[in-house]
DNA sequence: GATAAAACGGAACGAACGTTCCATAAAGTA
DNA sequence: TACTTTATGGAACGTTCGTTCCGTTTTATC
């Protein structure tokens, strides 16, 4: 019956995604998103929803991609020591590969979560999501003497969580990358 | 000979950091940044510049305020242990008094480092200053067989400066308080 | 081929943006 | 008091902002 539409919309949401990642929401115009997606302004927002609408779904996607990825790293893992070794080479792959993108919930954290509390519950969320599960395997590692035992599995989790943000703070600014490779190496040692 | 300034510049200077602070560069308008310190716009532009520069201005007082009395306390240190201690402390508290402000230079580091080279380069030297003066500390204390000989001293200063940094990204997002006591609990354990 | 529904391009909206300009007010010096 | 200089309030600048609207085009169904 009707007029089909000329692009694919998981197409388009990853380019806007990008953008939004890389200039933050308030350092990037709908004219920019206009521009870099190709389609028209009324597409646009008769596909997607305004702006803000525009960066909940670039959030929520990321969350489904980058987020669940790591979180099957960690819950496929039999060997926690090794998988915890793997995210960190994840990230400073990251960090080599793309060009200061960071981390788009530590990004938003940090521009828009206190200002928008449906953001906000958006990226705390995320972090406690992973913070269970990492706290899940390190327990059952616990349990199978596979790393120390004297340590407080949860504390650790976060840990490690906190350290992760931090070298994408880092990422941001250009901190000297031995010194954040020397940081992972520290956390390792502590299983 | 002229007529006198009706306001005191440092006073204005501490309302317009306070709101940079609060909202990021991008969030702030001239407008709200006219309102916020009473005076005109002409006023404004006249005695401190663009809106980039004040920006600017606000970053150097941070590190002139917030980022020396970290210095101090380090260097005036002969306990790193305590000291390391007193800085979460600090941290802590902050994070009870202030409203998700975090750390202008960790905002600032995530929302204009990548997009403004003299900005990243502020940023870079205030983590790298505090990085040298931790090292020095530490060193001083291994020397001293006061705290563990075998710990790579820069290494555990970017671990802290970097634990400092997440547990600010965590700020923004009211992430779980207790959670980032027990990693400040656990890092000072290290030493 | 007519019809209905959705997609589209692009003009248009008023509001907000950062910045400049000017007429006036104030204050120290002559 | 007159003069010079700077501070000030506020209007005005052109641009960009996010959003809406409308006339047209395309498509599937009848």
């Amino acid at each position: 019956m009707a007029r089909t539409k000329a692009f694919e919309e998981t197409e388009v949401l990853n380019k806007i995604q990008k953008l939004f990642w890389r200039k933050g929401f308030n350092g990037t115009s709908v004219d920019d998103l206009v521009k870099e997606s190709g389609l028209s302004r009324s597409s646009l927002y008769d596909t997607f929803g305004d702006k803000e609408k525009l960066f909940q779904l670039s959030l929520k996607k990321y969350r489904d991609e980058n987020t669940t990825q790591m979180l099957t790293m960690i819950e496929e893992s039999n060997d926690i020591k090794k998988t915890i070794q793997s995210i960190f080479d994840y990230v400073f792959n990251d960090i080599e590969e793309q060009n200061k993108l960071g981390c788009l919930m530590v990004n938003t954290a940090i521009e828009l979560a206190p200002h928008k509390t449906k953001i906000a519950k958006m990226v705390d969320e995320n972090m406690e999501v992973l913070h269970a599960a990492l706290t899940h395997k390190i327990k059952q590692a616990q349990k199978a003497r596979q790393v120390k035992t004297n340590l407080d599995a949860s504390a650790f989790a976060a840990l490690l969580i906190n350290t992760l943000n931090g070298i994408r703070v880092g990422e941001r600014h250009q901190f000297d990358k031995k010194k954040q490779k020397s940081v992972a190496k520290l956390i390792l040692d502590l299983l």
